[in-house]
RNA sequence: GCUCCCAUCGUCUAGUCUGGUCUAGGACACCGCCUUUUCACGGCGGUAACAGGGGUUCGAAUCCCCUUGGGAGUACCA
């Protein structure tokens, strides 16, 4: 039996890092197997889900990689895709339910609700205990109401009884009678509830595992009723751990960047985020850490879940950004990193060759492009820096005989930037003739020729730097 | 409240199923040293964990029970 796995959001805002996760393992598993990869949109909620949202999703999930097999956005053998476009079926079968007696007309009103509810708890039962008051009305007096007019949702006739399945992460799980009361599978407007939908399109689409996050743990026992009720061997199911945020709690926007949208915009790169991703929760049979979805998916496996919540950590993803980056080809590196130096740039008025160079040697300093700009600072800026330290090193004299001779040398050449050669030059004269040396010599030379008093490899960053840039350094 | 799930360094985790090779391994972060200036990279080294208590056993991070802690669910959201 060929493998089918969806992923199925809602697209009532943009995709999280917790959704991402999800379709990178149901994605890799589907992959791995050999199987489909379906996207699925849930759409039931017409209050909160917007289309420009699906369209959203659909271009991160192509973005981080995970391109879909079947979806609304490209068909297949099982569409429609979006629930909302299915819903008669979903009203058709939920009647067949009725008429089989294992769902009913319930027309209990919001206030009487809240009364049993509150009821319940007063009496120490489980709040939905008396959920099910119409649940034995005679069919033909439910039947006269609901032509009169009366508004009422279609409940699902819980059997009672204990449900236990093999979760392929979790095991053996066992649900007792009274988990959940009477649920209701069709709203008063007529739309059918996610737990009603979600058995449905996966068994009319076939699938064979269901792979989702913990939150919806809980929701398996009411589908385990629904499968039994029609009669359907339910796929099988695998939740993996919950995304937590540094409070331990549920991974919500409210712990800052969430939304895949953004770490775009911070331009991650899409293997960095998947890599850190897929090993919040699954570990690397041989213990590797930096690698990309092909590698990954030849060996992905369900066996390798760890069972924990995992706490979402944007540092450890700066560093895979890092390390993806610098795995990158030289034109790849120009080709990622260039776009996200700010427009006029002085970095951008040198050649290509000067770029290339240049990205190669920052590259080792940096994790996400953001931080390029200052460290291209040590280029082009003019500035000096000041400061208890600066000042100390400002007060030797070599600093200043270092630059006064510098200054005449660079005055005399009409080159665009001081060679490599040339800037050995300076040092070994300051050297043999100033007779400077140890950290006088460098700190000193740093200091004529960035105005900084630390920085990355002068041997690298003089040869870098314009000369007109030089060149105002040392007031010419 | 009730139900379900979870429990190894600060964090992500390996090891748990098939007890001994674990004085618990790796990664991020942090600290130190080296790389004949600095920062970074790299290399080397360091700080740092089996939640607690009972069993079972010659032997338990690993198996069982209890306690504690954390999370999720308990919707006409998904």
């Amino acid at each position: 039996m060929t493998v089918r796995v969806r992923f199925a959001p809602s697209p009532t805002g943009f995709l999280h890092i917790g959704g991402a996760r999800t379709a990178l393992y149901c994605h890799l598993y589907a992959k791995a197997k050999g199987g489909s990869f379906v996207l699925r949109i849930e759409d039931t909620d017409l209050e909160r889900s917007k289309r420009e949202y699906e369209v959203a999703m659909i271009e991160d999930l192509l973005w981080l990689g995970l391109e879909n097999n079947e979806g609304p956005d490209k068909g297949g053998d099982f569409g429609p895709y979006r629930q909302s476009e299915r819903v008669e079926m979903y009203k058709e079968l939920a009647q067949q339910l009725v008429a089989e007696g294992k769902a009913y007309p319930c027309f209990l009103t919001d206030d009487e609700l809240e009364k049993l509810t509150l009821q319940a708890q007063e009496e120490k039962k489980s709040p939905h205990a008396y959920h099910g008051k119409y649940r034995d009305l005679d069919p033909v007096e439910a039947q006269k109401r609901i032509e009169a007019g009366e508004t009422h949702v279609i409940r699902f006739k819980n059997p009672g009884k204990k449900y236990t399945f093999t979760d392929l992460v979790r095991g053996e799980v066992t649900f007792p009678e009274d988990m959940v009361g009477d649920f209701v599978i069709l709203r008063s407007s007529g739309m059918p509830v996610y737990n009603f939908c979600c058995v449905i399109d996966d068994w009319k689409m076939e699938m064979t595992h269901v792979l989702r996050a913990e939150e919806h743990l809980n929701n398996t026992v009411r589908q385990l009723m629904i499968y039994e009720a029609f009669n359907v061997l339910p796929p099988e199911f695998a939740h993996c751990s919950l995304l937590v945020g540094e409070d331990r709690q549920k991974l919500s926007k409210r712990h800052g960047a969430t939304s895949v949208i953004q770490y775009r915009d911070q331009n991650f790169l899409p293997q960095a985020l998947m890599n850190y991703l897929c090993l919040l929760g699954w570990s690397h049979p041989e213990e590797k850490d930096i690698f990309t979805l092909e590698e990954v998916i030849p060996i992905f496996d369900l066996s390798r879940f760890n069972k924990s919540p995992a706490l979402y950590d944007i540092e450890k993803l700066r560093h895979f950004n890092g390390e993806h980056m610098r795995r990158l080809s030289s034109a790849d590196l120009m080709a990622y990193l260039v776009p996200t130096i700010p427009e006029g740039h002085a970095f951008h008025a040198q050649s290509n060759e000067w770029k290339e160079t240049c990205l190669e040697f920052f590259k080792e300093k940096i994790n996400i492009p953001s931080e390029l700009p200052e460290q291209l600072n040590v280029l082009f800026s003019t500035e000096s820096e000041t400061g208890e330290a600066v000042d100390e090193v400002l007060a030797w004299e070599s600093t200043a005989s270092i630059k006064e001779y510098i200054k005449s040398e660079v005055a005399k050449m009409n080159d665009s930037f001081i060679s490599e050669e040339k800037f050995n030059e300076f040092t070994d004269h300051c050297k043999k003739e100033l007779k400077i040396k140890g950290k006088f010599l460098f700190k000193g030379l740093r200091l004529a020729l960035t105005g900084m008093a630390e920085g990355p490899d002068l041997k690298v960053v003089i040869p870098l730097t314009p000369i007109e840039v030089m060149k105002k350094r040392l007031g010419l």
